[in-house]
DNA sequence: CTAGCTTCCTGATAGC
DNA sequence: TGCTATCAGGAAGCTA
């Protein structure tokens, strides 16, 4: 599942891309995705559009155009965008097609159809109820112990659960909240409100760090993105805890564990995570 | 405020 | 081989 640094990996590959470039035509082969307005606005409003920027804020990717709206887009699980040739042949759960000025196609894929387009105005996307309530960047310089503890640290909420929760930090998923706890050395399943002026100050360093990390490892030309059709942007071989559960801890070789906490799955060390 | 559940969806995998 | 059951999960919406 697409977490920031995928997301932002998306961004990197396809801006260039598409910088600058018109939506000459929109085809909509499965209207679900289209969240709003109706598909029919939705491609009328898009025609003739030209893409001035590609923005990420959290796990949603922005594109502006220059008629005075944006294309907001989520992957949720399993949503893949790309550009290709149009000689390329359509990937099974194609749900949407734009055909770029550049001779490309922008392609939207999603086999579980959890994701979604909203093209929103100007008005709409300042109280676009997804984005509205969104925590900081992990890469804000607010982020710090103060802001953590002052948000969260009253609370009787499992950790794992609060770094999941978008409108705390936005962009974390389950495999970076994993990976952050294990760095930090702390239990997933701890109360908020047990967790340390220290331990605040580890998180606030960590959560920024393991963001760039996933960035650095993900880094991927647009020709090896292609080959993987927007799927390959992910180096998971470098995951310490996640997926891991069963196998010994690169640290210390204790089994690492596997818990439910907030209806996830969740890796940890039981020796090196307190 | 919070915990816990359900919903959306398909594909991979396990068990028989 | 082929069936059914289970699981994976981001976020919203709901109840208690």
């Amino acid at each position: 599942m697409p977490e920031l640094p995928e997301v932002e990996t998306v961004r990197r590959v396809l801006q260039p891309q598409i910088q600058n470039y018109k939506i000459e035509e929109i085809i909509v082969l499965c209207p679900d995705v289209i969240k709003h307005p109706s598909a029919e606005a939705f491609c009328r409003a898009l025609r003739g559009a030209t893409v001035t920027e590609m923005t990420r804020r959290g796990k949603f990717l922005r594109l502006h155009l220059d008629s005075n709206a944006t294309l907001v887009l989520h992957l949720r699980m399993t949503g893949q965008l790309v550009v290709t040739p149009e000689s390329f042949p359509r990937e099974k759960h194609t749900h949407v097609v734009f055909k770029l000025s550049s001779g490309q196609e922008l392609r939207y894929i999603d086999v579980r159809r959890f994701g979604g387009f909203w093209l929103l105005d100007d008005e709409e996307s300042a109280s676009f109820p997804g984005m509205k309530k969104l925590g900081l960047e992990p890469f804000d310089p607010l982020l710090t112990a103060e802001y953590l503890s002052a948000r969260a640290g009253k609370s009787r909420r499992a950790i794992k659960d609060m770094l999941l929760d978008q409108a705390f930090i936005a962009g974390i998923g389950n495999i970076y909240a994993d990976e952050i706890l294990f760095y930090t050395g702390i239990h997933p399943q701890r109360m908020c409100r047990e967790i340390s002026r220290q331990e605040w100050t580890l998180l606030a360093e960590a959560i920024p760090y393991i963001m760039q990390w996933g960035i650095d490892t993900n880094s991927v030309t647009a020709e090896e993105y292609l080959r993987g059709m927007g799927k390959e942007y992910r180096n998971t071989p470098d995951l310490r805890v996640y997926g891991r559960a069963g196998n010994p801890c690169s640290n210390c070789g204790a089994l690492l564990l596997k818990v439910r906490i907030g209806g996830r799955g969740s890796c940890y060390c039981p020796a090196c995570q307190k």
